[in-house]
DNA sequence: GTACGTTCATTTTTT
DNA sequence: ATGAACGTAC
């Protein structure tokens, strides 16, 4: 048993008052660094160990499912494995799927429906388009998908928008969103959105359904509430309305997601919800410097909109000034941050894992990562093209979801035809045709056409195949074999554990040999052992019964998109979007390309709240930083292989310049100086055709050796030590230095800022 | 029906 | 720069 002093160890009197607030309804208030996770975490610590409540009536809920998982590891180590294990901890989504796993035949829906992600909801949009004889190339798929998206947030369903559509534009996207909706119930398919749609609508029309999961969480608890979107507030309201037990954490200046539907206003709806809420406000830093802290304010401070006011301070001292680095371009910025860390690592204060590279979108990783390559730096890229987006293992994935629900059409035509079995386009065309008119998935059409077929063949006297139409028997044939493909694997299902259903499916389709055929021995093997990455996630599933082995393993491959993360890679550069570095921390961060159009994005340029969040966005970013923060940007960016001279992002002018350090132009940036920036753009090439690699890279020009053996010197973190030798390195001067009780380093000279003492 | 070469658009950000 | 969608040749 945890007791209170426990719980309450090591926290403020303003967190100690969250913590321990009577249960009800209380809103947090939290700056970056204020430590609201760990907050929420006694706090459920606190209701089990002091109020006696019992785990299984705590539903908490994360934004991602790595803060879900975090959270649950810290309360594993405060309450123990029991208790923990018993707590409900997840994303909206996940949370939303198990509701409707176990209740959605409250809906009249199957349970094994299937989760669609992206590229799916994109397929289906694209089949919407042309069952409407619609053009792609007018109506851009994407844009109607995106206000179909849109409207499940705020909870409009198709009839709702269609009455209040007024523009051209609105009228397409409600006729679009009919047959959107109508094509994924066909398939038993449920969208992201739709999960948290659905969920609303089961409690709405099932009051008795509602009240049981009313009692079963009485406890609620939401981080980073000021991203929940209508539909996650109505839902949270709907299962809090009984007992009011609901603790919320939240950020204003960190809302980055309006672009999904975040609505910041629910933090004031939550106070005329609950009239008797208690607010708390959480002001202290914990995190950052000062020097980072006043960085980052002084960005958010300009927002155009009025914010709450809040004085963030602390107590951790001024620390190193803020960095700002310009690259001559995104390779040479690339360069210079991967030097840096090189030099932060071989000062011996730094380890990989205490350094992360923070970018506005995912493009920019892949110059990054090139230049930890070649620096052989160890780094891990969070999301980017992600592993479950491979078009080989999506594959594998289609197969694996038509052998749960063969009436998913997406999965089912996407695998059609391949491997190639002489099903091409006019043949599938010709299926979907047919199941289009009858209104029936293609699975069932394909049932349709074997039975018209075997009736065929019985009567021996007209061998044509006049019920089945026109279609030729040779396709009529590969569909069969298809038809009898998946009605195996819908029957091995049933016997085989997942591990051994993959194994068996993949033999019988015959993918390895497939993938080999279509790519080439050894990248048809590379995407081969991305297959086998996939056949080993299936063994942690093991352990579950039969029936709910594949459908638990297809619901977490599509919600938990960080599985990347799974493999907690250890000690690593972490390279990360600024949207996925929320809520995390390190000692050392890089903030690359601070230009416009990239940070503010041109997409929200000529917007004020889009500008305003990618001001949040920012400072996001900047409070990540422990100890160390650095902005980069380049003179010139290539983006879509073309490249432009970028300007330095406003928002480095909207900090005063006395809060920064601007390093001086080096490498590149420092030659293009010399040689005048016309000569640079005359050239653009020149950087590739350099005969210089990364590691020789010049920082500026050979420089003379300045340090020499048994010199006394002063390093600022080591301090008083006695030169060993010196030596010139990849043109830099490298230092090694004996220090007193410190052991020996060895320091670059350019970055070490090495004083000479005495004489 | 398939395989290959050309064109074209593509990039916010996430579950 | 890269990949998907389209057209043409086999």
């Amino acid at each position: 048993m945890t007791d209170a002093s426990t719980i309450l160890d090591g926290l403020n009197p303003a967190q100690r008052q969250a913590v321990t607030a009577a249960p009800g309804p209380v809103l947090v208030l939290a700056g970056p660094g204020s430590g609201k996770t760990r907050v929420l975490t006694r706090r459920v610590a606190y209701l089990i160990g002091v109020h006696g409540v019992d785990p299984h009536h705590i539903l908490a809920v994360t934004f991602t499912n790595k803060a879900a998982r975090e959270m649950r590891d810290r309360l594993e180590k405060l309450l123990g494995p029991g208790e923990a294990a018993a707590l409900t901890v997840g994303t909206f989504h996940s949370i939303c799927a198990r509701f409707l796993r176990r209740d959605s035949i409250h809906l009249g829906r199957e349970r094994d429906f299937a989760i669609y992600d992206t590229d799916d909801q994109l397929r289906v949009m694209k089949r919407v388009l042309r069952d409407l004889n619609l053009d792609e190339k007018k109506h851009a798929p994407r844009a109607i998908h995106a206000a179909i998206s849109r409207a499940k947030n705020e909870l409009i369903d198709p009839d709702a928008y269609s009455r209040h559509a007024h523009s051209y534009f609105e009228e397409v996207v409600a006729r679009c969103f009919a047959r959107y909706q109508e094509l994924l119930r066909g398939a038993n398919a449920l969208d992201f959105d739709d999960l948290l749609v659905e969920t609303v609508r089961l409690f709405e029309e099932h009051p008795a359904v509602l009240e049981r999961y009313q009692e079963r969480y009485g406890f609620l608890l939401a981080d980073e509430y000021q991203d929940t979107n209508r539909a996650q507030y109505v839902l949270l309201k709907q299962l809090a309305s009984r007992h009011h037990n609901i603790f919320v954490v939240g950020d204003e200046d960190q809302s980055v997601y309006a672009f999904r539907g975040a609505d910041i206003r629910n933090i004031l709806s939550f106070e005329r919800d609950y009239p008797e809420a208690q607010v708390i406000l959480l002001e202290q830093n914990y995190r950052s410097t000062q020097a980072i802290l006043d960085v980052a304010q002084a960005v958010i401070n300009r927002s155009a909109q009025r914010r709450r006011d809040k004085r963030l301070w602390t107590r951790n001292g001024e620390g190193v000034l803020v960095q700002v680095i310009e690259g001559y371009d995104q390779d040479e910025e690339a360069q210079l941050v991967a030097g840096e860390i090189a030099r932060l690592i071989a000062g011996g204060a730094y380890q990989p894992g205490d350094i992360a590279i923070m970018y506005r979108t995912n493009a920019q990783s892949r110059a990054i990562e090139e230049a930890l390559i070649a620096r052989q730096a160890p780094y891990i890229i969070v999301g980017g093209t992600r592993f479950y987006e491979r078009k080989e293992i999506k594959d594998a994935l289609a197969y694996l979801r038509l052998a749960l629900n063969p009436f998913d059409d997406i999965s089912l035509s996407r695998v059609l035809n391949w491997p190639a079995r002489g099903i091409g386009q006019r043949t599938q065309e010709d299926l979907e045709r047919r199941a289009g008119a009858a209104a029936v998935p293609l699975y069932v059409m394909l049932h349709t056409l074997a039975a018209n077929a075997e009736a065929a063949a019985d009567q021996t006297t007209s061998p044509a195949p006049a019920r089945t139409g026109e279609m030729p028997s040779r396709a009529r044939n590969a569909l069969l074999g298809f038809l009898t493909l998946i009605d195996e694997s819908l029957d091995r299902r049933q016997t085989l554990s997942l591990g051994a259903l993959m194994d068996w499916l993949f033999e019988r389709v015959g993918f390895r040999e497939a993938l080999r055929r279509e790519y080439g021995d050894e990248e048809g093997d590379d995407r081969w052992n991305n297959v086998m990455e996939l056949r080993n996630v299936a063994e942690q599933y093991a352990d579950l019964p039969l029936a709910s082995q594949l459908s638990t393993f297809l619901e977490e491959v599509a919600l938990v998109s960080d599985i990347d993360t799974l493999q907690e890679e250890r000690n690593a550069v972490t390279c990360i979007t600024l949207h996925q570095a929320k809520g995390l921390e390190f000692p050392v961060v890089f903030l690359v390309g601070l230009e416009e159009g990239l940070l503010p994005h041109a997409r929200s340029a000529d917007d004020r709240d889009a500008l305003d969040e990618e001001r949040r966005l920012f400072y996001v970013g900047a409070t990540r930083a422990k100890e160390r923060l650095y902005l980069l940007h380049a003179f010139r960016r290539a983006t879509y292989g073309r490249t432009e001279i970028a300007t330095p992002s406003r928002f480095l002018h909207d900090i005063p310049p006395d809060l920064l350090q601007r390093a001086p132009k080096r490498g590149y940036a420092a030659a293009q100086m010399v040689t005048g920036r016309a000569a640079a753009l005359r050239n653009p090439r020149r950087n590739q055709a350099a005969p210089v690699s990364p590691h020789s890279a010049a920082p500026d020009g050979p420089r003379a050796i300045s340090f020499f053996a048994g010199q006394k010197v002063h390093h600022a973190q080591f301090g008083e030590g006695i030169v060993v030798s010196s030596k010139l390195v990849e043109g830099d001067e490298e230092v090694t230095v004996a220090f007193v009780g410190k052991g020996v380093k060895r320091l670059l000279a350019s970055f070490a800022n090495l004083q000479h003492v005495g004489e």
